[in-house]
RNA sequence: CGGGCUGUAGUAUACCGGUAGUACGUCUGGUUUGGGACCAGAUAGACUGGGUUCGAUUCCCAGCAGCCCGACCA
């Protein structure tokens, strides 16, 4: 994309309202834009970040063998009152139409996925089956923070398996929480799996996946020699502890924010709508379901929340908004810079690197320099009269500080 | 939802019971052009409603909004 065409203005300042590193990053850096307490709007650079990262999500889902599909957001009273969710979950946005009809907006959607699903599966042949979606979610929250770290509208991904059995729901549950480990890993992020309450949702315990970060809002003990980790909801244990799995490791407690949690939800869904399917028998049975999230735009707040430098973000390259940020700088010989970097932004293109050209005249290097730093694209490359003079470019990696000269010739090996 | 703080321009602020000034930003023009350059000009503001008062941005009340602590968190 050229800047000069793309819709993209970063800001020098911020509102001092937007305490938490993300929101600030985020609001100045042009990736979103706050409407309200909890929402907003994602800008172009931030739907790029978004469907990257719904991109690697969807794969992994994908993997695993479950069906994507979209589901409505809005959602009839009577499947909410079927659950018990309408008067039991407070962070149900309820609505009414000008007849005063009921609705709600939805916040999970297994009210949905459940009469979906068993209305066309009835038979232990047809199961195991998954599915999923990447839809924006709604939740009451009487307090709206943090950034992109707490929304009141939020785009997650939730998946739904549906299992003749307990043994295999538990085969595909430890495969959903690999193919998480997968997520977050390509993600560039270092995720816990830690044991946590069930919610509302069931009496047993539930895996929540979190990143530790002072934004966060759960508190975990996690062990510094094994994988073990727990949200102190749930245990006694302190920190200094030592670990319950006898590893002889310690725990340590951190702030964490949850990006993803895996539940079983046993038959409860089937139950509640009478639905279930034939087994080999010819008996009625209800399925043993469970449902997976990831918060996608959440991911997108802790990334920037954990990956910057007082410059700006450092995205990793499999979520960067583009891999390239190419800048001329044309100085006093505008028309052969411009010649030369137009030229290396078509070779890009026709090559298929996602680039970022900031083609602008009239701006000053410095603050070309200072923006390209805050946007956080992983790759800079410059062109200007100086580079040119050896028929090469500056290329600077992000997240390093020394620069190197690629001949023109060389560019393309490099990204 | 309980408790608290705060609402003056895009941001940060000043003054004031007699209807607002500065800086930065933004925009335009010019000069610049390797780390947010300079000059000139312009732009833009008292959250909303009620009350007290001759007069309210200022004092009082209510609402709304934002933020913080807690609670909550499928």
């Amino acid at each position: 994309m050229r800047q000069t065409k793309y819709f993209l203005k970063t800001s020098k300042t911020v509102s001092e309202d937007e305490p938490t590193v993300n929101g600030r990053l985020l609001e100045q850096a042009g990736f979103v834009s706050k409407l309200m307490a909890g929402v907003y709007t994602y800008l172009p650079l931030g739907l790029r970040v978004l469907n990257n990262i719904s991109k690697i999500v969807r794969e992994e889902m994908n993997a695993v063998g479950a069906s994507e599909l979209l589901m409505p957001m809005l959602h009839p009273k009577e499947i909410w009152q079927t659950t018990g969710g309408w008067d039991n979950i407070d962070v149900l946005f309820k609505i009414n139409s000008r007849t005063e009809k009921e609705y709600a907006l939805g916040q999970s959607e297994e009210e949905v996925v459940t009469p979906l699903v068993l209305s066309r599966v009835q038979s232990y042949k047809d199961l195991p089956l998954a599915v999923y979606q990447i839809g924006w979610k709604f939740r009451d929250e009487l307090r709206a923070k943090s950034g992109l770290l707490r929304g009141r509208e939020f785009l997650m991904k939730d998946m739904y398996s549906f299992h003749v059995s307990q043994e295999d729901f538990d085969r595909f549950y430890a495969e959903a929480k690999q193919a998480y480990f997968k997520i977050f890993t390509r993600l560039g992020l270092t995720a816990k799996a830690t044991e946590a309450s069930g919610g509302s949702f069931s009496q047993k315990i539930s895996y929540e996946f979190m990143v530790l970060t002072d934004a966060g809002e759960d508190d975990i003990l996690y062990c510094e020699t094994c994988d073990y980790c727990v949200n102190v909801e749930i245990t006694e244990l302190k920190s200094g502890a030592s670990c319950p799995k006898s590893c002889g490791g310690l725990l340590t407690q951190g702030r964490a924010s949850e990006v993803g949690n895996v539940f079983d939800l046993g038959q409860k869904y089937g139950k509640d709508f009478g639905l279930g399917f034939t087994d080999v028998g010819g008996n009625k049975q209800y399925p043993v379901m469970g449902c997976y999230g990831i918060g996608i735009s959440r991911l997108m707040g802790v990334i920037a929340e954990t990956m910057n430098d007082p410059k700006g973000i450092l995205w990793p390259e499999n979520v960067a908004p583009f891999k390239v940020h190419l800048i001329a700088l044309p100085g006093k010989d505008a028309e052969n810079v411009f010649s030369a970097s137009d030229k290396l932004y078509a070779e890009l293109i026709e090559s298929g690197v996602e680039v970022l050209y900031d083609d602008r005249a009239d701006t000053s290097a410095g603050e070309k320099f200072a923006d390209s730093d805050l946007i956080g694209i992983p790759h800079r490359v410059i062109i200007s009269q100086k580079t040119l003079a050896d028929a090469s470019v500056e290329h600077k990696k992000r997240n390093e500080d020394k620069s190197s000269l690629v001949s023109l010739d060389q560019v393309r090996q490099i990204l």
